[in-house]
DNA sequence: AAAACTCCATACACTGGTGTATTGTTTTTC
DNA sequence: GAAAAACAATACACCAGTGTATGGAGTTTT
């Protein structure tokens, strides 16, 4: 609701215990669902990791439903809304292309616990009606953005919609396949400078 | 002839229950895994389906994770097999592509519930050590054949390797993002289309 | 300062799952 | 056709986790 920016203090001086939020539970809770995915999700642990009891979950959520739905909706939110610091800016169209792969394929294997999560949610969403929703809204949207960059290169709105479509599942893929695995910097590298003389339409060296 | 008139099933003329074997227990645990992965894989939930009671299970394996290893190790010996009957038979390159494409994509897309598994397997190998190294195991052989195919296409080791990467993180990610969604028969016949003309290094129709 | 509100602790009831021990019941083997 | 081995049922002890009820301490409002 309001404040956070007064950090108010509880108690005794020295324990200095700030009181939990709801977006407290939420951010400890990406942690445990990037290490063990929703299955592994337990009010149990999330308390222990907060320093306190399951008293303090029940007032912030109903259930821990409540909290599930809470997560995938903050989740949403935030991939739709992060979409607009990317949009195309409308210069060179092969640089462009690069930023925007730089960005799905080097940065996201950076931010490892970024990855973990949406890899989580993903597989959440195979059997998670909700889930499975809100994964295509972003997909769709993530999509379309490329697709505006993408007119650029061609004429046929099919093939941009294709292309836009291969280049999306081939940077999913990549993160699926090369998460975690030691060496994938140069790997996801070549991938990035590959997928996008793919795109533009060069031909390969011998 | 005491004729099903006792609560106990067994061995009557009509229902015929033979007993359960070790790969009767993975198959069953296959259907677990797919519907909901190896974090629902529960014991008892077998059992049930399988018509008996817990006590069988603890004949076949020692533990619940004795049965997740053993899983594990089948699903890993079946994928290296089947790359034997998949072999590039040394025909046409692009209709050899084509086949192996329509292979990892038309063809998966239709063996739902392999695909399920293979996803739950990779997602698992996210928190497990073992079920990583498996997956390892199999995606390098699955690349590597694949390169077996894509030197007749290039003289360069290192873009082989890339483009054989490429082509494979592609179908992963296909099948992520696409399981399960409605109208992706035509969707994935393009990808699978368009894949192709990448790997032949042939330009896009305007 | 008393009341009201916010946030957390404690204790309890309950569920669903594992693993073990023991005893049956079929099937094989000799 | 009996002994042995393979397979399954039953009963039990034992968590780990959820949700609820209730009390209590800190903070804000009046």
């Amino acid at each position: 609701m309001s404040e956070a920016s007064t950090p108010k203090r509880r108690s005794q001086g020295a324990s200095e215990k700030k009181q939990l939020t709801r977006d407290n539970w939420l951010d400890a809770a990406a942690g445990e669902i990037a290490a063990g995915g929703f299955g592994q999700l337990r009010v149990l642990t999330l308390a222990k990791k907060l320093g306190v009891t399951r008293g303090s979950f029940y007032w912030h959520f109903r259930d821990h439903e409540d909290l599930v739905v809470s997560f995938l909706d903050r989740w949403r939110d935030r991939r739709l809304h992060e979409l607009q610091y990317w949009e195309p800016k409308g210069g060179d169209v092969e640089t462009e292309l690069r930023q925007i792969l730089e960005l799905l394929l080097t940065d996201a294997s950076r931010n490892i616990r970024r990855l973990q999560v949406e890899l989580a949610v993903r597989d959440f969403a195979r059997r998670n009606e909700y889930a499975a929703e809100l994964v295509t809204q972003v997909d769709a949207a993530r999509i379309n953005q490329n697709c505006t960059l993408f007119q650029r290169l061609s004429s046929d709105p099919q093939h941009v919609k294709d292309l836009s479509l291969l280049m999306y599942v081939a940077t999913i893929g990549s993160q699926v396949v090369l998460t975690g695995k030691k060496g994938d910097e140069a790997t996801i590298q070549r991938i990035e400078d590959l997928m996008a003389r793919v795109v533009l339409g060069q031909r390969d060296e011998p």
